[in-house]
Order: C-alpha cells, then sequence, then structure tokens
DNA sequence: GCCAAACATCGATATCTATCAATACAACAG
DNA sequence: CTGTTGTATTGATAGATATCGATGTTTGGC
C-alpha cells in the first residue's frame, strides 16, 4: 500500500474497470437500462446472478452505475459522466501534455 | 473470466492503473527520467527496490513506460501518448456521449 | 397469508497480486 | 580479476478478489 496519495477516486475507477466481466457488463449498461437479469442473460451462461450482483455493487459504490429500483426490478446503467471526468482526472495526471482540450463536463453528479 | 470482449488492452491498461503504488510511480515518472533507485528514494522508506522493480515491469509490460538504458542505469519515463489512446479508448467504449472531442494524438506508438 | 420471482448477502474456495528478503546478473572501477 | 553498485529475478507469504452454491429479503400475484 502506498497511502502517499491525494485522490482515491483514480484508484477506485481503475480497480472498478480492471476486470473483464466488469468491463463487460459497463458495455451493456452503457446505452440503455438494464435490469440483473438481463444482465445476467445477456452475458450468457458465462456468470452467474451472484457474481453480476457482486459485480454491480462494486460499479456503484465507484459511481460508474446508476440505479432506479421499480418493484422488484433494479435498472441498472452506466454513468457516463463519471468516465468522462475519471478520464479527465486520468489525463490531467498521467498525461498532462495531451490534456490541452479538457473534456467539459456539465452538470457533471 | 468474461474472455468475451475484444479489446484486452483497456483491461492491461485499467489493471496497471489498479494500485496506489504503482500510481505514485506514475506520477514520478510524469515528466522526467529516473533510475529505479531515484523513483526508491522519492518514495521515501515506504517501498523498496525489488517492489519498485516489480511494479516498473508491469507498467512497462503495458506499454505505460518507456525505458532507457545507460551503462548500469535504467532510466525510466511514462509514456504519455499511451495514456492518451487508452482515456481515449475507454471514452469511446464508456462515454460515447460525451467522446465527441476526440483526442488527437501524433505519432502515438 | 402463501408462493414465486428478482435481487442481495453469506460462506467457502481458488486464483491473483503486492510485498520483501535473498540471490543472481550486469556493468563499471580499481 | 575482484569488489562494488544498480537492477532484475526468485521464493515465500499475506492480503485481496472473483466466483458460485445456498440462503435471506423484498415485492407482486393469487
Amino acid at each position: 500500500m502506498y497511502t502517499g496519495g491525494m485522490d482515491a477516486g483514480d484508484i477506485a475507477f481503475a480497480k472498478a474497470l480492471a476486470d473483464d466481466t466488469r468491463q463487460g457488463i459497463m458495455r451493456l449498461l452503457c446505452c440503455e437500462w438494464l435490469s440483473v437479469n438481463d444482465v445476467v442473460g445477456r452475458l450468457g451462461a458465462r456468470v452467474n446472478q451472484p457474481t453480476v450482483s457482486h459485480h454491480l455493487k462494486v460499479l456503484e459504490q465507484a459511481g460508474l452505475v446508476r440505479v432506479r429500483t421499480e418493484g422488484r426490478f433494479h435498472f441498472y446503467t452506466l454513468n457516463q459522466e463519471k468516465v468522462t471526468v475519471c478520464c479527465g482526472s486520468l489525463m490531467q495526471a498521467f498525461a498532462p501534455d495531451f490534456a490541452s482540450q479538457t473534456h467539459e463536463v456539465r452538470g457533471a453528479k
């Protein structure tokens, strides 16, 4: 453990992205709202429900997905603004010579 | 393991970033060339040499650092173009609604 | 109230990874 | 050639995490 840095946000963002299954889920949630079982279904028989729930929780705690509860269904979608902010932060930290075109994010929550 | 995606580059990039110590090293190497012992020294007494060598190897295999050998010294520096390309790729995949301002990278190797 | 569906949580396990001490390797100095 | 310095590699270990079966919890239908 390093514990000498200041922005834990970049670490949390990178950790959330550092898994194949999670990136697969993120692709599914990129442009639509899906329920947990929808995600399970689209991932095929490779992953089952508790695993998907676990990954969605990780993504939620990293602020990378939005959740909307409707009855007994929990719908998730990707938080593209968060992705944009984090990529911008990474650019500023690790590619300052290329970060001139600052990504403007209006109302990023 | 998911094994259903196509671009392993984003995974490798995220995994390389998903560690505090490695991000600390990346910050040091962002804008200058440093030898391994230079990095060890600047990290204070928190991490020692084999650990730094290990992290540098991980970063190198991810294409995130450039190496220049001079005598018995190995100098490393951050590859900002690679960071830029990977952030752009992440934006295209996970924030397509915000990825309009495509980051132009000339001669990114 | 009862059952089924959707989802979360728990417990166990296997794999991965970060770390360090010890050692090997390479280059330079004498 | 010998000793020293800079770095890489090895082996061992502790901690993290991805996965799944089993179970708990909540909601809706009857």
